[in-house]
DNA sequence: ATTGCTTCCTGAGCGC
DNA sequence: TGCGCTCAGGAAGCAA
């Protein structure tokens, strides 16, 4: 599940790739995959000329001034290939670039969407997000997080993953994020301390950076664009696991239609701000 | 305004 | 071996 970190490292692998290549076409294989927002299908999309992303969406714009939006939703992936290779089984849409390379839009599950949209014209999606975290670094503070933790009553596991409240973090890291800041998921954000909000900021960043250096997660789908896996499965501490390093089983919950994994001594509910005590710095690089 | 449920989709993994 | 069932989940759309 491509999240944040997943998503950065295509976009970095896209800017050494496919920056100032010219698309020849977008060829669509399953209907739906690709949507035209008041452009028409023939459109000339002109050089590629800008890569960036927020949250999870992925951004081209292009010289004949378009902006294509892509969500890799569940299993989506961007595969670069050269000229005449044959193109992956679950293939729903994909680029041909002057130089006859492609970039393959190849998805199991069909959730992943490309939109089309002239470079001016706002896209709803990416208006209702949130700061993101590296994106928007100057409004992404324990400040902010405060004041929108202050009426909430949801469990923080579910704002966490509320893509209007911060842009990115999906449930692999909402899960990893919450163990290393010592937090239960089942806290009401409207509980949390200073303090403890402090701390999940400053865990937040450093999860998410840690899982960028290491290309993101590969659990089941997830690949860059060379087809090759992330590395951050080897440093999860609680998704997926059966016991916490303390020794203590890791225990599985849904909330809001989704698996929580987490350890009940590490991330204890209700804790007062002078019992907290912050984890200590973390990653062990040495699994 | 916020919250929670349903839908989309397909392959993996399971029990029988 | 093969069938049917459950599960995985991001975000939109709707209901409460």
């Amino acid at each position: 599940m491509p999240e944040l970190p997943e998503v950065q490292t295509i976009v970095s692998g896209l800017k050494s790739k496919i920056l100032n290549k010219k698309i020849e076409s977008l060829i669509e294989l399953r209907d739906g995959t690709v949507r035209f927002h008041s452009v028409i299908k023939q459109v000339e999309f002109g050089v590629v000329d800008y890569i960036h992303r927020k949250g999870k969406y992925i951004i081209f714009e292009t010289s004949n001034d378009f902006k294509l939006v892509i969500h890799l939703r569940m299993s989506g992936k961007l595969i670069l290939a050269e000229p005449f290779k044959e193109l992956p089984s679950h293939t729903r849409a994909y680029f041909v670039f002057q130089d006859k390379s492609k970039l393959i839009f190849d998805d199991v599950r069909a959730f992943g969407k490309i939109d089309v949209y002239e470079k001016n014209i706002s896209v709803p999606a990416l208006e209702n997000l949130g700061p993101d975290p590296f994106v928007n670094e100057d409004q992404f503070t324990p400040r902010y997080l405060r004041s929108i933790f202050k009426n909430r009553k949801s469990p923080i596991k579910s704002v966490l993953l509320n893509q209007k409240v911060i842009a990115g973090i999906g449930n692999i890291y909402a899960c990893e994020i919450l163990f290393h800041a010592g937090i239960s998921p089942l806290e009401s954000a409207k509980n949390l301390s200073a303090d403890e909000i402090a701390n999940l900021h400053s865990q937040i960043m450093k999860v998410l950076r840690e899982a960028i250096l290491q290309n993101g997660t590969t659990i089941s789908d997830y690949k860059k664009i060379d087809n090759k896996t992330g590395n951050f499965q080897n440093f999860l501490m609680v998704y997926q696991k059966k016991q916490c390093e303390c020794g203590a089983k890791i225990i599985k919950i849904k909330q809001a239609g989704r698996s929580t994994y987490y350890c009940e001594a590490c991330q204890q509910l209700s804790r007062s701000a002078a019992q907290h005590v912050s984890r200590s710095a973390g990653y062990s690089l040495t699994c």
